[in-house]
DNA sequence: ATGAAAGCGCTAACAG
DNA sequence: CTGTTAGCGCTTTCAT
């Protein structure tokens, strides 16, 4: 408010208002080596009445250390991603090491630009969601020379190390529940999948299984962009209309499965006994609906705990395992249940 | 993977592999003066092969510029700032200005740390949510220099500029509408409010214009924690059960609300004859329920944008308008219509 | 327990 | 169009 243009204050503007030397309010500033408490407190003093804030890109250079892990996720609006980052923040938390986030999308050539910035500041590590990128961005990672962790799916080769669940394995399980619970006429809604690897592979797993007890996804559906309620109410009432003898259908997330279980209370529908249903992520949402809806624990919070803990460590100089595998479980809810 | 140790590529090492200055390397990869296309092209083959990424850190401190924007939200998992964030995003891309977000779970003491680290790597600008925050946050902001805009509320003093809603009038119009509508026996559901100021405002708004018609809030219910959806489910029966003569239910977000939209209809109470509702925000979610909510825009989009442009602007040395208040406007859904 | 000197990797400013 | 020089604000290292 004062006076616009005035630089910010340096260590040695501390350095002179308290009377010690740089080095040393450099020293109380860090609790690095011993000082006495009485200049500590001098300087802690001056520090304060300053208003000061170190300059961390100084900090940074100097050092050659920099308190920064990047997060690199395809959206913020997920539902699914705040969760993996409160697992990061928490374990983050205690180690000194600060969470930084950049948003891709689901682009590939974003990522690439979002991973570019990211490590041009030379961060401790890198956590980033998914196994599938370009040749690019595998480059850089593998040149940076610093911990990456490949994040939620490990069907697939890790750059370095991976902690996530087999998202093949989810939809194959998910196959196997709804054969074993007496379904035949088995649907699939879900998102175009070509820019979403993770439930690309559920649904090829999920067909996998299928096809083992020689059973045939009997229709699909899918869709992009818009609420995803709404969509899964469209898509399920599309669905429902064109194969009407259908009476399961699994949904690639829960927000699409909510908005079909609604729909299909509406029309009275009987649950699961006409139609079973199940979706995929097991959000906090669902807990509000009429019915609980099957789904599967995709240990969000768990993978970015891990993930975190694999950073930490390798910063710490240890060597954590590398490869995690998380099992997730399935939740039958109401919609899931032998008919 | 080959070895783990070797420090990261630098200019000089590009110097040295195209044959050409430093300084000219650097002045090629920012795309500044002039350089022949014979070595600008020499440097960016030296530069790609040998996978050179550029240190920001040495950058800004050589140019005393960041190209970073501080973001500072309460949470991510809300369905409100990520929708602020695509705002900024948006506004930010040709800029070359970046976003970086941190997160304060609400907590004053949390903001001052994310602060404190925010500013200590001597952003362009911050952009934070709402006007509430401690002296010491205050100072720094202050002390900081750079432009700050705080968003969301525009009710009180900001410490630089401000761009959002008047939560205080957002609850005064709902108010004027629900009792235009005929409602006369309201019920208010909401969080626990110390921490959420505009949740608050939005409430005192409410109550003040309900007496200036005489009327007087019948009773209310508070929550904190846990599925958002599951709670309002839970608060409308407990209210309904203690308040048999409410007629409407205004609440303080839209997942509270659908929480108790999914309840009523359920229980098989005529909305809005029986029981009318409202909540605020116009989440997407709302696009897909059984009967639409009635709700509030809160311009969250917008708001990301003109605090984006806010900065972009001052950044440009330009010198934008700092008080912007936009104006939510009220969607009647099918909860809010004359009894 | 404290200080002085050197330099992190880059860019601004000025030469040529 | 290209190069040289001098820092940016810190921390490392070595002295005292």
């Amino acid at each position: 408010m004062t006076d616009e243009n005035r630089r910010s204050l340096t260590l040695r503007d501390v350095s002179e208002a308290s009377g010690v030397s740089e080095m040393t309010v450099s020293r109380v500033l860090r609790n690095r080596g011993d000082v006495s408490t009485a200049t500590r407190e001098r300087v802690l003093k001056a520090a304060k009445e300053l208003g000061y804030v170190p300059n961390k890109i100084a900090g940074a250079l100097a050092s050659q250390r920099v308190n920064l892990v990047a997060v690199i996720i395809p959206s913020l609006s997920n539902m699914v991603f705040p969760e993996v980052m409160s697992g990061i923040s928490a374990v983050l938390e205690d180690t000194g090491l600060q969470p930084v986030v950049g948003v891709t999308n689901y682009l590939p050539e974003s990522e690439e630009k979002v991973l570019y910035e990211m490590l041009s500041w030379r961060p401790s590590g890198v956590i980033i969601a998914g196994l599938e990128r370009s040749d690019a961005s595998r480059a850089m990672l593998e040149a940076s020379g610093i911990p990456v962790v490949e994040i939620m799916d490990v069907d697939g080769k890790p750059i370095d190390s991976m902690v996530g669940i087999s998202h093949r394995r989810a939809g194959r399980e998910m196959a196997k529940a709804i054969l074993k619970a007496g379904f035949q006429n088995i649907g699939f809604l879900g998102t175009k999948m070509p820019l979403d690897h993770r439930a690309r592979k559920r649904f090829e797993g999920f067909t996998e299984a299928l096809a083992k007890s020689g059973v045939e996804i009997m229709d699909q559906e899918f869709y992009s962009g818009g609420s995803a309620l709404a969509k899964g109410r469209e898509m399920t009432e599309t669905i429902l209309k064109r194969s009407e003898e259908l009476d399961f259908l699994y949904y690639s997330n829960d927000m699409i499965g909510a908005g079909g279980l609604l729909y299909l209370l509406e029309q009275g529908v009987k649950i699961p006994e006409q139609v079973g249903l199940a979706g995929f992520n097991k959000v906090e949402l669902l807990e509000g609906l009429p019915r609980r809806l099957a789904t599967m624990d995709a240990c969000r919070r768990e993978i970015g705990e891990k993930a975190a803990e694999i950073i930490a460590k390798r910063v710490a100089g240890e060597d954590p395992e590398r490869i995690i595998e998380l099992t997730p479980k399935i939740s039958f809810g109401d919609t899931l249940k032998r008919r």
